[in-house]
DNA sequence: ACAAAAGTGTTGCCGATACACCCATGC
DNA sequence: GCATGGGTGTATCGGCAACACTTTTGT
């Protein structure tokens, strides 16, 4: 049987929620700087080639602790990139996934030589076709919020309001009306009040929550 | 450089509406009778290997045309299904597309010897993961036709708004109501009116429609 | 007391549902 | 003219955006 040269890699678009400058929150994700040809030098989604003996999502997540030191509170697949000029020294099919981590993941994490986070709306010219990726993914978790309880990922098990209000308003880019928000969220089941307050804000102390998992439903 | 033993394919869930005997159409599926060991002579997803050389719609188009003589007037990645495990004997990806066919398009085609269509909703045990991969496209199926203007691809150029609500139908499962379907359709600018009816049926005629293309818009 | 964020109440609008009703055609 | 599906009108309900208002804390 002859062999097919086509390569199967994966790379992950990883979002984090930064404060910028001692103002809101807004959404970064890191690159890696390429130390070989082609696009040397270009900033790229971390990822690797696809063992023969590991799964999908393993692969993901191993690629990305690799290479950035993090860990995910969440991981799915995005979609599946595989034009065959997507790479101009070989065929390349790419697996992408999209990977949520809590900002004091980030923060834990060893930075890495060849790690750097930018702004996911302010983006340098990516290696391959990664800044199609980048957007796909935005869009993807933009629509994704709206419907999904996956925001509460970048913040630790528990939460206030405030804070999950203040990811919607980093993924969305705009806005939101607190009051409204509040009572949108609280329309799921899934959320829980912990029966406990967030002491050492200037102002009045919010309760804080939490999501149900599987865990915590059992019987 | 040494080679993976990985192999890249891809494979298609085709769905047609066929009427059943006599009543209302339901969604169809077909298979193709699997000639080789792993799982002979089970039914599996038309698909075969991605060729080096071309991209991964023109191959999901053209190994659905191979195996059953189609072609869809719908065509869109559904998800990469690569556990270790889905094949017993080798190490298999493969990137599944959905694909919708209109139903003169069905009858048109040569049926294809190892080719049998089942109702999505009454499938056999199916080879490799396929049933997991057809119940994932019903779903997505399902939520889409809600949002997107797809339902019309298994129609003709033009179609009533009884034939497009029969679509939907169809594909939910349950009725709906004729008039709310109207104006929920109605509201798409998109949606245009042809100016003639379709003559022949026992009642009123009803009006035609068409939806608008990139081509049928210019300027 | 005051500022500021947490949290509640109220109103109005809009879209979806339910369903009554009229229309046009073949027979 | 009558049966049947095509097509329109309309009342009601529920969710959501807007925003006024009350509560609770630190300073």
């Amino acid at each position: 049987m002859d062999h097919s040269t086509t390569r199967l890699a994966v790379s992950t678009v990883i979002f984090a929620l930064r404060p910028e400058d001692g103002g809101t929150p807004s959404l970064w994700t890191p690159f890696v700087l390429r130390t070989r040809q082609p696009h040397l030098d270009q900033w790229a989604l971390p990822g690797g080639w696809l063992p023969d003996g590991e799964d999908l999502d393993a692969a993901a997540a191993r690629t990305l602790a690799e290479t950035t030191g993090l860990h995910p509170s969440f991981l799915e697949q995005l979609y599946t990139f595989g034009r065959v000029d997507r790479s101009p020294t070989e065929r390349v099919v790419s697996v992408a996934y999209t990977a949520l981590v809590r900002s004091d993941e980030v923060e834990r994490a060893a930075p890495g030589e060849n790690v750097r986070w930018f702004r996911a709306d302010a983006l340098p010219r990516l290696a391959f076709d990664h800044n199609a990726i980048v957007d796909y993914a935005v869009q993807r978790l933009r629509t994704k919020v709206e419907y999904a309880h996956i925001a509460h990922t970048f913040l630790g098990q528990t939460f206030t309001l405030s804070q999950l209000r203040s990811v919607h308003e980093a993924i969305l880019g705009h806005a939101l009306d607190a009051a409204n928000f509040r009572r949108s969220v609280a329309t799921s089941p899934d959320l829980i009040e912990t029966g406990e307050v967030l002491t050492g804000t200037p102002h009045r102390p919010p309760k804080l929550f939490r999501y149900r998992t599987a865990e915590s439903s059992r019987s």
